[in-house]
DNA sequence: TGAATAGTGTCTTTAAGACAGTATATC
DNA sequence: GATATACTGTCTTAAAGACACTATTCA
């Protein structure tokens, strides 16, 4: 947790839960590239994962996603909830100490504030198609960008591991339940989805097999329509099945690779 | 959470943490039944999983695993977190009124103490051979005891909910990793591990496939005792190759049934 | 020797995985 | 017709699942 949230924190702490917070990784994908949304609050100087606190009247759900929505503009987001961080450490090192917040905010705060207090995380993952987003810094935060999961910047504290934790979680999640409504547009081709989980996966899936799978699930649906891609064959567009994949979010789809 | 915990939380409150709680689903088996131990606090005076509040010094999973051994007396149990629950009524619905507090145990607190807050709770699963356990009230408790998962009592507020997300995680644990170590006697029969897997599983296996499949996985080890078990064919006793489930907690080893 | 439980082998069906050749769009 | 990409079918192998008989213990 950070002091990613808009809101004046500060004046209002009352307003929050304490010793609670949300970590969301904001996964991004387009064009074969698996992003995360991360933030540099001014206090901390380092690269956090987008996280904020909770308010006392919305459930943690709720709270992920408007700290979802505070940082990409968008609503409806897919949001997972995946495991809770805590460890009393987390205190001290997410490097959080009056004169910090004084030097960057001007706020001058007690050393026994609960700010300062050891916090859990509870880390939630969310997916989203990252050229649909303009990143939105929070009032204190001196950045907010994309960064490849593969090249990810010094980050703060166990942030790196929330980092990873999530990505296991998401690549064990679409094993089990359909995933590509957020992060493909409408109509997508055969080899558009093939790329997205082979990008997730960071592992190459033999096309055949995988078309063989995926149409078989029904999720998908053929279109007449296909798409120019210069000079070569033209693929078919395809669009999910609506029905199809909202049961399969709820009863799973075996997607196996 | 709960009044479960042996502390004097009234005199000690600046030792926990606020908003965030464990609640730890204590499932126990012995001679095919699975069974949850559950509490009754005085102040609610309805049954409840057993939960607690985080110290200061500990991590979430310190917590869970200190909240196990004050109601079952043992250490080093097989825990696993699996979500985390948070809605703004769970404060309201929960049932404390600082009335009730002052009859149950005359403690005299403000409305708008901490304890009545909303909170987060981290659920987390355990398992035990329930013939080990004798269970241990705490102080604010009017009752402690063990419930088969298939009856449960009337349970406060989204205690029942917990319950079940916990048997499912447990279910879908079981397909990846072993189980058994902390359900079983140091030695076992067929029968008895295929028991445990159907009674947790709700549902019978096939006895040929499902040794075929266990003993495939090289985890348990055929020795040349046997049981007396009366009028009948002695069975075989097994033991768990340590290095091989240890290994297998790790990796995963797969046993879908 | 009858009753109850332990223990194991085979066959069928299904799924997974490896693999390569044809089709189409454009220049 | 050269090139790049789309698209699909078959074969092999492995796993899952259904199924039934023999072995042992003891009353």
């Amino acid at each position: 947790m950070n002091f990613s949230d808009d809101q004046t924190l500060f004046l209002h702490g009352d307003a929050y839960l304490r010793n609670v917070g949300v970590d969301n990784v904001i996964f991004g994908y387009h064009d074969k590239e698996l992003k995360v949304l991360l933030q540099r609050p001014f206090v901390l100087e380092k690269w956090t994962v987008t996280g904020g606190y909770i308010r006392k009247t919305e459930t943690i759900d709720e709270a992920a996603a408007h700290i979802a929505f505070s940082r990409t503009g968008l609503k409806n987001l897919f949001l997972q909830q995946f495991r809770a961080f805590g460890t009393p450490t987390r205190a001290v090192d997410k490097g959080f100490t009056p004169e910090r917040i004084k030097e960057a905010t001007g706020f001058e705060l007690p050393a026994n504030h609960w700010i300062f207090d050891y916090f859990v995380a509870l880390g939630f993952y969310t997916l989203t198609e990252f050229s649909k987003v303009t990143p939105t810094k929070g009032a204190y935060d001196a950045d907010c960008a994309w960064w490849p999961v593969s090249e990810l910047p010094s980050l703060l504290f166990d942030h790196r591991q929330i980092i990873l934790a999530a990505l296991e979680a998401l690549r064990l999640h679409m094993a089990h339940f359909p995933i590509g409504y957020e992060l493909l547009e409408e109509k997508f081709t055969l080899p558009e989805i093939h790329s997205l989980y082979e990008t997730i996966l960071g592992r190459s899936l033999d096309d055949r097999n995988f078309a063989k799978k995926l149409i078989a699930t029904g999720i998908v649906i053929k279109t007449k329509e296909t798409r120019r891609i210069g000079a070569h064959r033209s693929p078919f567009l395809y669009r999910f099945d609506t029905v199809k994949y909202q049961q399969g979010l709820k009863t799973g789809v075996e997607l196996v690779f």
